[in-house]
DNA sequence: GTTTTCATGTAACCCGTTACATGATTCA
DNA sequence: TGAATCATGTAACGGGTTACATGAAAAC
């Protein structure tokens, strides 16, 4: 709980696929860019740095191919450097995959966090759509709003915009719907199972 | 042509908006997020800034409610500062909203062009939306390459994630072949109406 | 052998936010 | 008269990009 602060969407995503596989930058970038894809896109400027940041804070270290063995090489050579995952940085993935609140449904992270949900708890997966929805929802509501006010002043595009960004959102959230509702059934499926131990929500 | 960069969707939202009415920061905060609140919502430490740099620019002009006409009131008594587009502001807004390059189709700058597009120029109208699709096209096919490759990782939120995704963007491509289809079938109409006049694209 | 792609990195910059400070106006 | 909201502003900071520099490996 000390001064722990930033955390950011890159640093995230980072921890995450590294955790699914060593990698190193390059190869990062470009699986970060084919999963985030829709969302947005990571540059090498970004990622480097964020890199040596994270190994700063001893969350990820270097495994760089020692070439032949003995003290043949300079330390010159420079080389792919494959990053993994330290006992930290596993610890840290697993708290910011537990934290549902704001960061994890705001556009900016939920589409990270989605990624890998994989390994995030049956509770806080629920938590965080239902987040997500209900943040959808009010954008909803504030949209209808404005749709109502345009259509009098009768700009064609601007209404087209605004109609558009409507049914952009009404189509997530009927997404969100069916996940949270498949959610709910495989929770319900989970608890019947263990049956009638005393509750213990998770964790 | 000379050293004109930056530009900015914030500056062209300003120029817009001030265009259709004037207006003090405040109320002109709130306009544009209404008018994009789908895509994203500035906040006065912006705004401020950017209008009084707009100002020095001489793209815009300040109109403050001179009270009681005479030297009654020193020169304090802040109040609501309207403001106004200026002559070379006008001409500004034109040419940005003239300009159908990547900076009008990209994520970015999208929403505010076709926000104001029945000040622009159906020729450049056209481009931007053709443009805009053929961007979204690009990412289509990669996001389709992408969820092959994922099909056989079996993640299934990842899976699910980029479906999604691939769905809006189809859908938001479905939606631009609309318009682009009413726009050139206007065009034509125009074109047919104004017959055997050597051309003259609006304007 | 040269071009392309892979691979790592840095420095300058830009656009925007957060948090704060201040004051006027409206309304209970 | 005090609270809410309207209204204007600034300073510190942050997270990211662009453009650049460098070099190894692969493809032609």
């Amino acid at each position: 709980m000390a001064g722990k602060k930033g955390a950011g969407v890159l640093e995230l995503a980072v921890l995450g696929l590294l955790h699914e596989a060593p990698m190193h930058g390059y190869e990062l970038r470009k699986r970060l860019n084919t999963l985030l894809g829709m969302f947005r896109a990571f540059s090498y400027g970004s990622l480097y740095p964020c890199l040596k940041q994270l190994l700063a804070k001893g969350l990820i270290m270097e495994d760089r191919p020692e070439e032949g063995t003995a003290a043949l090489a300079l330390q010159s050579r420079r080389s792919k450097i494959v990053y993994k995952l330290t006992a930290e940085g596993k610890e840290r993935l697993q708290e910011l995959l537990t934290e549902a609140g704001p960061a994890a449904w705001e556009d900016e992270g939920f589409g990270v966090r989605f990624a890998f949900f994989s390994h995030t708890r049956a509770d806080v997966r629920l938590r965080i759509l239902e987040g997500r929805r209900s943040r959808l929802e009010e954008r909803m509501e504030r949209l209808r709003a404005a749709l109502a006010r345009t259509r009098e002043r009768v700009d064609q595009y601007t209404l087209e915009l605004q109609n558009h960004g409507l049914e952009s959102v009404e189509r997530e959230v009927r997404w969100l719907n069916e996940l949270i509702g498949r959610e709910r059934a495989e929770q319900e499926l989970a608890s019947r199972t263990s049956d009638d131990k005393p509750r213990e929500m998770d964790r």
